[in-house]
DNA sequence: TACGTCATGTAAGTCGTTACATGATTGG
DNA sequence: CCAATCATGTAACGACTTACATGACGTA
């Protein structure tokens, strides 16, 4: 899925600037699945246009910065739908914390653990936010799509909670060891 | 987490060939955080000559294919290790299987379920290999990178079973409903 | 004999990231 | 007044994918 046919997906749903597609993919209830920057979404969307895919109006209003609203053809929904019809690649996941985490026995408990926590809270936040998402959303889909990145995200949660107190403990343990010597 | 660092933190825990990380990446023990190509390592394994961060022996052994085995050097290992003193970049997740599910309401409900089995099946399957990898193993820090995986995709499995078993009850109702006329 | 696996690599192209460039408005 | 937000874009670069090119061995 590359960056026009996300453009193209999002204003499927209604119209809005490029700015707003940004917000959507890399902060919004799109985020925990796709990623997009200003400096593919315009290209993408340049070339959306080309293709007649979408169409703009400028919106130019005094006092607010001059606009344009994206507006998806029937072309680009009939392409849209086409591609939809294929079965989509698989899920892609990458995680630098878990190549990280295959040196754990490398670096000190203390960084380890560090490492540990930052990523509890990281993912807490996640969570958070995509519960939040979830409780206001009405559109149906959505909702799915935003329940399968609680689901992940409580599951991932919990087994770094679990693991943490696990670590505590040994630590505990090799500390209590070394004492008695 | 590009791909030179990739090869690097492989080859620091055992010298192997750009064959055999490919394996690792693409289909091993790592492949569920990361990803790599033929394409990608066996330029990557040629910048980490140059920069003195591997080095190499031929390896021509008579009725086989000549083999290039690369292993890390210290400075390489001290490299390696400086980087993952950083701390890690966040995971990244992108799923076409997502996307699409944003418009399950503009398919049929025959093609989502197609698309929710299929996700279901393909999902018990890295699920399993998961497990699998998991019980052979004995490195505690790739036991803990496996087990992620396992919570992960488990915790993927049961949400897309629920619904599976609820969209099937929705489309069950809806079918009364209409032969009720 | 044909296919799968081992084994290494290149080249073209796609794709996306990062940084840069610009400028107006709003709110504290 | 300063920072944040709204708003659009480009250019250079980096990174990876895909397809291509080659060849030997084992096995069914």
């Amino acid at each position: 899925m590359n960056v026009r046919t996300l453009c193209l997906g999002i204003l499927s749903f209604r119209q809005m600037t490029g700015y707003d597609i940004r917000k959507l993919a890399a902060e919004g209830n799109f985020s925990h699945f796709c990623e997009a920057n200003y400096g593919s979404i315009y290209p993408a969307l340049s070339q959306l246009t080309k293709d007649g895919f979408v169409v703009f109006t400028d919106e130019v209003i005094d006092g607010k910065p001059p606009r344009k609203i994206y507006s998806i053809t029937d072309k680009g929904r009939s392409y849209l739908f086409n591609t939809l019809n294929k079965q989509p690649g698989p899920d892609r996941f990458k995680s630098e914390f878990l190549f990280y985490s295959l040196f754990q026995d490398k670096m000190s408990p203390e960084d380890f653990r560090k490492l540990l926590v930052r990523k509890i809270a990281e993912t807490r936040d996640t969570l958070e936010s995509l519960e939040k998402a979830n409780d206001c959303c009405d559109h149906q889909p959505s909702h799915f799509a935003l329940g399968y990145g609680v689901a992940m995200n409580k599951a991932v949660l919990d087994y770094l909670k679990n693991y943490l107190a696990s670590f505590d403990h040994q630590v505990k343990e090799a500390d209590n060891l070394s004492n008695e010597d």
